[in-house]
DNA sequence: ATAATATGTTAGACTAATCTAATATTTTAA
DNA sequence: TTAAAATATTAGATTAGTCTAACATATTAT
């Protein structure tokens, strides 16, 4: 373990190379709000920490050590937020915050406890997927509900972003993880689709049909 | 809020003058395991923040601010305590570093609703009062175990440390929160006690009778 | 009342994490 | 192929929290 700044490094340069692949310096400035010279130095410190390896203009890839230390971080995250939703009894829009601050506990007995209490579970309230003790994670193939054609039918499986305002939209749309939905219409002008959930109509924007994932490659 | 470490400050103080009224820049150092130099401009630091006020030789004294801050603090890792003991299933003796890391998370909702699930408990598993939202706290009056004569039936209403040896120690020898007990008999010789705890006898070492709290005022 | 002890302060340095300003290198596109 | 855009680096400063070494002041005990 690090400081909780390396932590928060290493969280951020694992989910930037799982959505872009490469990780530039830049980027990471971008999403963790400092500035250039801040990361350069702090990516130095990584690689003689063995964490990551860089070469400039190749991108930054945590090595083995850093993956490791990525997913145990994401995997306190993820139970934290289940554990919040489900014993807890809070509301799936506001646990990100909180399980935030709580992936930085250090203490297996805290986390094997409360992964023991929801029964080693899959997926947390946004459907992400919980990395198990060893750093394993069960994937399951989703893809987002803007790709798919009218007609078909699919399971909501996760969200793709974790901003409260996001959720609360799903909320008042009455959509959850887990739903079975029909696709009924797809705007041409807008990207906008209707579904159907057990029903009722729900019409979505395409911007929120894209961060709904699920469950199906074929498109 | 300020930050990790201003917190720990802030929390030595209060508990240090609970224990000795005087808190000296030198008192601090030791229970914070920081050298003299350090405390000292920290409390400078503290004091143009009004959260403490100071004065050489007299000692530190935390301002009605700096109280509120306290009391905030030791009703997170109280409730986080107990929380830890009666919902997730853990020891008494294993909770303290977990809550010494909890304590520092930032979320009324987390903290209100943990209050809320514990139905607004009184005391922490330790016997230790939890202040309320307002920052009051629930007293009740208690002495040492080694100041009660023979003959005497108390009750055991808290410990007043939390050191995991400790507790393992009580535990090897059966004894809880809330037990009643009496006292059998005195040594002169060491100070150690033995006392009767459903039908069984159990002696207890003069240092260990010091720790153990229990009911009543009455020596 | 003076020496011993307890208590506190100043000066100067270090590490971690950040910044601004200036500069450098690589890639891409006209 | 050279100019523009993207990417990265260096130098130097700042704040928080810590340290050591040297010095200062107050309390106490004989």
């Amino acid at each position: 373990m690090g400081t909780l700044t390396e932590e928060n490094y290493i969280k951020s340069i694992y989910s930037l190379s799982l959505a872009t692949g490469e990780v530039f310096v830049s980027e990471l400035a971008k999403k963790l709000e400092v500035k250039l010279p801040t990361v350069n130095s702090m990516i130095k410190k990584l690689a003689t920490k063995k964490l990551v390896a860089y070469a400039p203009y190749q991108g930054i890839k945590l090595t083995e050590k850093g993956k490791r230390e990525a997913l145990g971080i994401i995997r306190k995250h993820r139970l934290a937020e289940l554990f919040l939703v489900k014993v807890m009894g809070l509301g799936w829009e506001e646990v990100h915050e909180i399980a935030e601050q709580l992936e930085h506990v250090n203490s297996e007995r805290f986390y094997n406890r409360m992964d023991e209490l929801l029964n080693y579970p899959k997926a947390d309230p946004h459907g992400e997927p919980i990395p198990d003790t060893h750093g394993k994670i069960p994937t399951e193939k989703r893809t987002p509900l803007s790709a798919h054609k009218e007609g078909k039918k699919v399971k909501v499986i996760a969200v793709s972003v974790d901003q409260k305002s996001f959720l609360d939209h799903l909320n008042a749309k009455g959509l959850q993880i887990g739903d079975t939905i029909m696709i009924v219409k797809r705007e041409l002008f807008d990207g906008s689709v209707t579904i159907l959930k057990s029903q009722k109509e729900i019409v979505l924007s395409h911007q929120v049909s894209e961060n709904i994932l699920v469950s199906g490659d074929e498109i």
